[in-house]
RNA sequence: GGCCCGUUCGUCUAUCGGUUAGGACGCCAGGUUUUCAACCUGGAAAGAGGGGUUCGAUUCCCCUACGGGCUACCA
């Protein structure tokens, strides 16, 4: 087969873009991206009371900060609902489904009583085999007419073969007595028509691919290749909640995780390649194939995160650690960068991306380059750094602001302070030496004050470095 | 309750019948930086339990336990 490959994912607009959509269209923007395939996206807004067009905005932002670039425009799924009833109307004159004319409190009785005898609670409708003229005007639902013999196989790209019995199946609402398809057909019909040739989803869904596996077959369609991928868990081993916090991916966004060690992080949440752990998008989408999905859910790791974040920023071009920081402050709701902070934020970025994990660590240890000259000591940016270095900041300035410096005499100065500091001189001396001789990479908020009065020394001192 | 899926160091994972069960995060120790971080080196740490199959099981099968999912006119 070499059909295009076609995936989509299809988040409901109910809330924020959870960490667990984020990992889904990863996957299957890896895989589609990886193979000069088509990646979709379509909203699952069919359920009017609960989708919201802030809900809508908010999955398209997250699928745009983590970078998933998707192929057209998004479809609303609840814009296609002529198309859904159509096809219902299809499957009822392809005698694939029939219209049920029980009501609600019926099944419901029906229900409460298997429940209570212990029974199979699976309705079966009377009308599946009625003639619906009984009951012309009644309001009515139009169910699929499932097969209860046999069996029915999923051939999972992840789960294997995976067999269920058709008795089961019930024959499940398609279309709902206000004309609205449900999800079930909804989603069927959708990928149909929009060509999807690889379904990576969710294993939440696992046994509705049995039943939505009916509708095509029903309408006698191909059915799409399905892997069903595990979900993920708390750092506790209990399935995501409100109670593990960061459930949306924005807030991870505003935690400072760059976007790629984020896309890295949860690539090898469930996937892995060897004993890569570390890799690029380039990489990745090379690499990645369904068929090395892992079956059992992974929890999340912050730690490990963070150290693959370090790694990142590490290895990211200092422009990109810019706008970065720049995107952190939007996700986090604070105030842009003026241009001046921009700038020695710049200035700063490669003696710190070596050893800052997050973007917000960025901005703590770049924070002395931040503040305005001289030095003050009611800086309100002060709140940022440690008591320690505040003080060491503080006391020093008017050393750095003195003029004529020498190395003998810088070193000297630094020794008196380092006295009333009541710290040892080596201390500070070490760390400076590294820095006048050009080789301070090592940051902290003290090595980088330093690193920032070796620009200005130098220009004061001369050649001294060397 | 019924059905489906899962279970290798604390965590993410490699292994596709024969390995001293490998790597990574975290942790511990040492080194380097006379702070921290980063970095380097070393270390402790795993096949849920019980039955089979096999010359040999982490790997194949069954049972149990535990975890998860589905069982809606939600998606």
């Amino acid at each position: 087969m070499s059909e295009t490959v076609v995936t989509r994912i299809a988040p409901s607009p109910t809330g924020l873009m959870h960490i667990g959509t984020a990992r889904t269209a990863l996957f299957n923007w890896l895989y589609a991206r990886g193979r000069a395939g088509r990646f979709l996206l379509r909203i699952e807004d069919t359920d009017r009371t609960r989708s919201t067009p802030e809900a809508t905005q908010a999955i398209l932002e997250g699928m745009r900060w983590l970078g998933l670039d998707w192929d057209g425009e998004p479809v609303s799924q609840f814009a296609r609902r002529a198309r859904h009833a159509e096809v219902a109307e299809a499957m009822l004159s392809k005698g694939a489904a029939y219209k049920c004319f029980s009501t609600q409190e019926e099944i419901e009785a029906f229900r409460a009583k298997a429940k209570a005898e212990g029974g199979s609670t699976l309705f079966r409708s009377p009308w599946r085999d009625r003639d619906p003229a009984a009951h012309p005007d009644a309001p009515f639902v139009v169910r699929v007419k499932a097969p209860r013999e046999g069996q029915t196989v999923i051939e999972d790209a992840v789960q294997g073969h995976v067999t269920i019995q058709n008795s089961e199946l019930d024959d499940m609402i398609v279309l709902r007595s206000d004309g609205t398809a449900t999800y079930m057909l909804a989603v069927v019909v959708d990928d149909f028509d929009m060509g999807v040739t690889h379904v990576i989803r969710g294993d939440d869904h696992l046994n509705n691919a049995a039943r939505q596996m009916l509708i095509y077959d029903g309408m006698g369609w191909p059915q799409p290749i399905y892997a069903h991928i595990p979900l993920i868990h708390g750092e506790d081993g209990k399935k995501l909640s409100k109670r593990h916090g960061a459930l949306g991916i924005m807030e991870w966004a505003a935690d400072g995780f760059p976007a790629p060690a984020m896309r890295n992080y949860l690539a090898r949440l469930g996937w892995s390649h060897g004993d890569d752990e570390f890799f690029t998008d380039t990489e990745a989408r090379e690499w990645f194939d369904i068929t090395n999905l892992k079956k059992s859910p992974a929890r999340l790791d912050r730690k490990k995160l963070e150290k693959l974040s370090g790694q990142h920023i590490a290895a990211m071009a200092d422009g990109d650690i810019v706008a970065g920081v720049g995107e952190y402050f939007a996700a986090a709701g604070k105030p842009a960068l003026s241009d001046g902070a921009t700038r020695a934020l710049k200035r700063a970025v490669p003696y710190l991306k070596s050893s800052a994990k997050t973007f917000p660590e960025i901005i703590d240890k770049s924070h002395f380059v931040m503040i305005s000259r001289p030095l003050e000591r009611d800086q309100k940016s002060e709140d940022v750094l440690t008591p320690v270095s505040r003080g060491i900041l503080t006391q020093l300035t008017p050393h750095l602001q003195n003029a004529s410096w020498s190395r003998d005499a810088l070193e000297a100065a630094l020794g008196e302070f380092a006295k009333t500091a009541g710290m040892k001189f080596g201390t500070l001396a070490a760390p400076l030496r590294a820095a006048l001789a050009g080789r301070a990479t090592s940051p902290s908020v003290y090595d980088m004050m330093l690193v920032l009065g070796r620009e200005e020394t130098l220009a004061r001192i001369g050649d001294v470095a060397g």
